[in-house]
DNA sequence: GCATATTTGTCCGTATGTATA
DNA sequence: CTATACATACGGACAAATATG
């Protein structure tokens, strides 16, 4: 539940409307299972049965449905149901490609946007240091969550609502291609690379930060995507 | 009513043999209602009334209505109803700012994804000729939508399926701030710097051409934010 | 401020069509 | 090809929230 911190930021937008339909809270719960991995890549979703269990209707289940779909993290086939979605490697390709033109962009202008009074890099800087904290404790769930949050963080600071829904949408979907490896694998080697990256933009050298972050992308894409050929998948009971 | 019960059936399916929900139908005729203008800015939907027009029930109505709540074509108050949505000088802002981070960064690259064989750039130009055709011929409407076609297969240079909905969506949206000008005033002035870019493009100039791209966005936010303060609108018949 | 009417939110039962074993 | 399971779509119902007088 402490992964929803930037949701709140998020929720804050919309605040005038704070309820929650029984449809978001259907979709609440099912989004853990999925980011979770309890719900793995391809499972399909019964209707009827999801239903009962969570003692909804069909109408709601399905809006639910609706707004995970929107998300990426099901999918939706005529007259079959729906699925969890199963990630291909062009898809995340596709997600480092959108990531790419975002945070590059972001970064190489945080110069134009200076200034709001506050210290606008506090929690960038809250998020390294939790990241750094939870590497020497070794809770690399602490590690996933710090590197999530400081890439959300980051696109924030250009203070657009259509980037950082954007972000959220392509680190959700993030979440399927991590399924079955070990958290120590896939966020661990990027503990110090945000702290490199949050001292360029300290310094104000926006340029050198966002050529960083190309070449961090590019690895990170190379990195997931051999784990995923890895035939060596950890299974971790949850 | 049971008159012409089996007559609505008949008429559903025989009009359009389809592959597409119901609720997707619903939701293209309302979203044609709302971009060429009959549904304006702010009106609210009223699921009996429309229900009952379109002849379907208002659980399918509703289905329709979540599909283009995730658009951003209509916006839905808890309790109170959905709403053709209202772009706010924010939110222009906004979806500019996206725009310039997408297809910027799109034109910066276009070396990078160099020769699929086939002449990437036949649409691209298609779309500026298009354009060309329809100033000369004083169409406005043909030229608003050759524009519209431009950007999009701009990014479609790319090849990213996510980069290409996220256009898509940012197009849809950005209509809906057209609502009430003049289509000679809104799409008038770039068909010009459209030629200009895609000339750029042609001779291998991608860095110009990024220039050129990011300069011509500020122009026409500029553009479109100033037409919306203009008092001044137009009351086109259609 | 209160009472009423309207509209939305949710759920159910059922009928029909589609995909798959 | 038949049979089964399930998604799709409908219409009715009631509760809850909102709008109206």
């Amino acid at each position: 539940m402490s992964d929803d911190g930037w949701l709140q930021g998020l929720a804050a937008g919309a605040a005038e409307l704070d309820r929650s339909s029984t449809a978001e809270r259907v979709a609440d719960v099912l989004r853990r299972r999925v980011t979770e991995g309890d719900l793995p890549p391809g499972t399909r979703l019964s209707e009827d049965q999801l239903a009962t269990v969570l003692r909804v209707s069909r109408n709601t289940l399905r809006e639910a449905f609706r707004l995970l779909g929107h998300e990426g993290l099901l999918v939706h086939r005529l007259h079959r149901g729906v699925f969890v979605t199963e990630l291909t490697d062009e898809d995340l390709v596709d997600i480092y490609r959108v990531r790419r033109a975002i945070e590059c962009d972001v970064v190489r202008r945080l110069g134009e946007v200076a200034g709001t009074g506050t210290d606008p890099l506090r929690e960038l800087r809250a998020d390294v240091e939790a990241g750094e904290a939870a590497l020497e404790r070794g809770d690399w769930s602490a590690v996933g969550t710090a590197n999530m949050h400081f890439h959300q963080h980051l696109v924030a600071l250009a203070g657009s609502r259509r980037l950082d829904e954007t972000t959220a949408r392509l680190l959700a979907e993030l979440r399927l291609a991590f399924q079955g490896a070990a958290p120590a694998q896939v966020h661990g080697p990027y503990v110090t690379r945000n702290r490199a990256l949050l001292d360029l933009i300290t310094a104000g050298r926006t340029e050198a930060a966002a050529v960083e972050l190309e070449e961090y992308l590019d690895v990170s894409l190379d990195h997931m995507t051999s784990l995923r050929h890895d035939e060596h998948r950890w299974d971790e009971a949850r």
